[in-house]
Order: structure tokens, then C-alpha cells, then sequence
DNA sequence: GATACGGGCGCC
DNA sequence: AAAGGGCGCCCGTATC
């Protein structure tokens, strides 16, 4: 028996639903609900606080001004001693003031009062949660209302799966991978047919474990190749030393497809549906961007051709174009930079300010919201320290923040934590300390782009939905939306008008410009 | 047998 | 001298 639905939601007003989780909906999402706007207590919770924990009675704790760090210890899974807690079961808060430990659901069997108890407390935080984010500026606020819609997105992106052409996908797969082994002896072959090229390369070698990087490491030095590690860009250096190179970088390739995105993958993953499902969050426990299992955030190039839309249907593509720049010129109201974000390209106003190639700039530009110093990027560097003091000094600001080990916060108002790892006695620090400004450098531009994109992305799944529209992927600045075919380009329409209203909204004003390339296609490998 | 870690690499 | 951020995933090794 699953948690009761109804329990773990209470109306807040007419139109927006308090959940402890967008986890919680799913049965409701499931029967088809809409659920337009909700708030949804554990991204709040991880927009003020940082990190990703966030439990009903953690957020409960922070609420009430409780002791964080002293829960009392969770009972587990065990319902049965979850329900021996003494006391009324239907008060879900103990003398102490906490959340009690076996509140973590409501369940069926139990009481009307338990689960309005269990609303109620929800409600409470809810309260609590928009109070301090108000304090933190109206963005936050905004934030919080599309972070709440994004985790709802995450659980209808697992609901609804990625659609794939099958035979296709399984083509791809094939010539990668070779044919699907159906035997334990099957497998070994195909996996010896992928080595053979590499080992023949070298005579005389005997066995060699090509899946072991020090065994590749001798192997290359007793063709004569000495590296010091044997990855990609070390061995693309010397791909014309010995055959044994690209030998290698092309059964590092198949070895790819054939371990992560082969037969397995397929058989775990497709559905009888032709849809590729994992698991989806709205946010990491780092700057917040969302995350996707199964290979849905990291899918090789040569397989997105196997990404196609449905009999009827037409997949309308959205690229962000240079969002992290622009996005730059929002946080850091830097208002030149806003101006050299009028450009449909923003490097070539800042190539013509800088007096450099766009190439250069573009470099500059990224290098500086990496937190590199190193490489060409240095001259073009000083430049922009001149050109744009306001929004370089921006990033420098995050940078000594993460240095300190203090956490800073994205445009939304995201805590971003900075104060991770450690040194052991006797360590240098050093590596650590650079390690952290340069996360919390670009932590600052990467977790707001994350608000801005999760703002439009939502927006998107409303304005869709009448259309049959449903958003099928999400990849940090990139959009998939599948539709009935003779909505194609209305929904396209419709997701660069979405991308108006939204960045609008999350930033306040429309100084900054932001751009897609948006396309109708019916495979995902079509556009770009 | 389960877990942790690093090398390596795919994508953004 | 310095060595770009994030994620998920595979494999191998080392460890309990």
C-alpha cells in the first residue's frame, strides 16, 4: 500500500498545492493531473539551505529554529516500530518540538486526522520557507515557484520517457557494439573481436587488459610511446606515432557504447513503449542544475539519430545560445555587458570592445567564468577586467567567497555550499582553497543559468500541454518537446515566446536578451 | 560480498 | 607556478 496522496498535500489558496515532494504527486501525475503550480517544500528547502537534503524533517527543524544537526534518529523503514512511537499517533510533533520520526509518510490506513496533521506541518513550513525567501528578494520567491515546477517536470519526465526509434538506436548500437550477444560465450566474442585490432597492433605482446590504464600504459610504451596517462587528448598527440593509437581511441569508442549504451542499456531502460526512461532531479546538491540517469544527460552524439519522435509527431528542438554569458550580464548587472548581450552573437560586440579576434574573446569569456587563468586566455583576461569591471568583478567576488570557504548565492537566491573537503595534517592546502573559488566562481553562473532554463522549461510545459505538447528533455540549455505533428511549428512559437515571459520574469527586467535555436524535427540529430 | 576510490569519458 | 565548472557511468583495484 502506497502513501495516501491526499494526505500529503494541503491547498494553499485555489491554484497552488503544497507537497512535501514532487515524489508525492506521482500518483496523482500518474492518473493525468495537471498540477500547474505547487510548492514544493524540499526545493525550498534546498533553495535556502544549500545541499541536497531535504526531508520533511529537516525542513520541519529549520522552520521551527530547531537544531538541524540533532534530529532525532529515523526509525527506519520498519512501520511497525515506526508506529509503536509513544504518544497520540496522530500528533506528528513530539514534546521536543521536532517532527516525529515516523512522519515521513502518511499511509492509507491512517487516520483523516493524521494526514491533515500531516498538511498542516507542511503548510507551517510553507510559511516559514516564504517569509525568509521573500527576505532574500522577490526572485527568490519566483524561483522557488519554478523549482517547485521543475521537480514536478522531473518525476513527468520519468512518467514519460525520451522517444526513440528502436531499429534505429539498435542499429547504431550494433555497429558499435556488434550483434546482441545472446550467450555468456556470445559476449566474450564480440568483446574479443573489439580487442583484436588494438593487440595486433602491437606483435608480440601476449594478453594485455585493455580495460586496466596501467596495462595500456605499458602496452603503448613498448610500442614506443611513452605518456604519462592514457587518456583521449594525451593519446591524440600521438596518434601518428604507432598504429596502436588510434587503434586504441577507436575501441575506447565501441568499448563506449558497447558497456554504457549497449544491448544492456537497452534492454534496461527502453520500454515496450520505445521510450528511454531514467530517473530525474530538479536539482543536483551542487549549483543546482537538474540530473538525469540512464545516459539521458550524456548520450554520445553518434546515437542521437536513435532519438526520434513518435508516428505523428515532430520533436521541436530549443537551444539556449550562449547562456552563460548572458546570464553573466543578469547576475552581475553589468550593464555593458547587458548591451553586448543585444547581439544574436554577444562575442562580437565583446571582440570589438576587447580590439580581438572573436575566437579570443570567446575564450576569455569562458575562461573567466571557469576560474582559468592558464592558456591563451590571459591577454584577452586583462582586457575584460578593463572592459567590464562590474561583471568580472562578479565572479572574482564568488571566487574569494569559495576561497574563504563561505557559500554564496546564485540569482535566485540557490545557497551554494563551498566549504567541502578537506586537508589532511601536513597537506598544502593550497589545491583545495583554488578548487573552491573556482567552484564557487562558476557555481554562481552555472546554478543561476540552471533557474533560468528550469523558469523557461516550465513555462514551456504549460504553454504545450493544450497541445498536446509534453517535454521530454531537459539538458541544461537545450529543450525537447514532443508533439502531435501539425502543432509542430506553433509549439515552436510558442517556446521562444516562453523564453521571453520567463527570462523576463526570473530577471526582473528585459535588458538582458536571451536567444534559441528552435527547430521541428522528427530526430533529435536533425538541428545544429 | 559490499563498498570506496581513481582513471577515463560521454554530455552540457 | 598555475592546470576550467557540473553530472552519470563503466571498469579496475584496494579494502573491509
Amino acid at each position: 500500500m502506497g502513501p495516501d496522496v491526499a494526505g500529503g498535500l494541503a491547498a494553499l489558496g485555489p491554484t497552488r498545492w503544497v507537497t512535501w515532494s514532487a515524489r508525492d504527486l506521482a500518483p496523482l501525475l500518474a492518473a493525468g493531473a495537471a498540477l500547474p503550480r505547487t510548492w514544493d517544500v524540499a526545493e525550498a528547502h534546498r533553495l535556502l539551505h544549500g545541499g541536497w537534503r531535504a526531508d520533511p524533517a529537516t525542513a520541519w527543524a529549520h522552520a521551527r529554529g530547531l537544531d538541524p544537526g540533532a534530529l532525532p534518529a529515523p526509525v527506519g523503514d520498519d512501520l511497525f516500530a515506526a508506529l509503536s512511537e509513544d504518544g497520540d499517533p496522530d500528533d506528528l510533533v513530539r514534546p521536543d518540538g521536532y517532527l516525529r520520526a515516523d512522519a515521513g509518510a502518511v499511509w492509507a490506513g491512517d487516520s483523516l486526522a493524521r494526514g491533515l496533521a500531516w498538511g498542516r506541518a507542511a503548510l507551517e513550513v510553507t510559511r516559514w520557507q516564504q517569509e525568509r525567501l521573500e527576505r532574500l528578494g522577490p526572485r527568490a520567491v519566483v524561483t522557488a515557484h519554478a523549482e517547485s515546477a521543475a521537480a514536478v517536470l522531473a518525476v513527468e519526465l520519468e512518467r514519460d520517457g525520451l522517444p526513440v526509434d528502436r531499429a534505429a538506436l539498435e542499429e547504431l548500437v550494433r555497429q558499435a557494439a556488434g550483434p546482441r550477444p545472446l550467450t555468456e560465450a556470445d559476449e566474450a566474442r564480440t568483446r574479443a573481436e573489439r580487442d583484436a585490432p588494438v593487440l595486433a597492433s602491437v606483435p608480440g605482446i601476449g594478453r594485455v587488459d585493455l580495460r586496466n590504464p596501467a596495462a595500456v600504459r605499458s602496452l603503448l610504451a613498448t610500442a614506443g610511446v611513452d605518456v604519462p596517462s592514457t587518456r583521449k587528448s594525451v593519446l591524440a598527440e600521438h596518434v601518428h606515432r604507432h598504429p596502436v593509437v588510434p587503434a586504441l581511441l577507436e575501441w575506447r569508442r565501441r568499448e563506449r557504447i558497447a558497456t554504457t549504451y549497449g544491448w544492456r542499456w537497452l534492454a534496461e531502460h527502453v520500454g515496450a513503449d520505445d521510450r528511454l526512461r531514467g530517473a530525474w532531479t530538479a536539482c543536483d546538491g551542487a549549483a543546482g542544475r537538474m540530473t538525469a540517469q540512464a545516459g539521458l544527460h550524456n548520450l554520445p552524439a553518434e546515437l542521437r539519430p536513435g532519438v526520434a519522435a513518435a508516428a505523428g509527431h515532430v520533436l521541436v528542438r530549443a537551444d539556449l545560445g550562449q547562456v552563460e554569458p548572458r546570464v553573466l550580464a543578469v547576475v552581475s548587472g553589468d550593464e555593458a555587458f547587458a548591451a553586448a548581450s543585444t547581439a544574436a552573437d554577444l562575442y562580437e560586440p565583446v571582440a570589438q570592445r576587447l580590439g580581438v579576434e572573436r575566437p579570443v574573446a570567446k575564450i576569455a569569456v569562458l575562461a573567466a567564468m571557469y576560474g582559468q587563468r592558464s592558456g591563451a586566455a590571459g591577454e584577452a583576461l586583462r582586457g575584460l577586467e578593463r572592459a567590464y569591471p562590474v561583471a568580472m568583478g562578479h565572479l572574482d567576488r564568488a571566487q574569494r567567497e569559495g576561497e574563504g570557504g563561505r557559500p554564496v548565492r546564485t540569482f535566485g537566491g540557490r545557497l551554494v555550499r563551498t566549504a567541502f573537503g578537506a586537508v589532511g595534517p601536513g597537506e598544502d592546502p593550497g589545491p583545495l582553497i583554488r578548487s573552491r573559488g573556482r567552484f564557487a566562481r562558476n557555481a554562481v553562473i552555472q546554478g543561476s543559468a540552471a533557474e533560468l532554463f528550469k523558469a523557461w522549461a516550465v513555462t514551456v510545459r504549460e504553454a504545450v500541454r493544450p497541445l498536446g505538447g509534453q517535454v521530454v528533455l531537459c539538458l541544461h540549455d537545450e529543450l525537447l518537446v514532443h508533439v502531435p505533428q501539425e502543432h509542430g511549428e506553433e509549439v515552436a512559437r510558442l517556446v521562444d515566446e516562453s523564453l521571453r515571459l520567463s527570462a523576463r520574469r526570473w530577471c526582473g527586467h528585459d535588458r538582458v536578451r536571451f536567444v534559441s535555436d528552435t527547430s521541428v524535427v522528427r530526430r533529435w540529430s536533425e538541428a545544429k
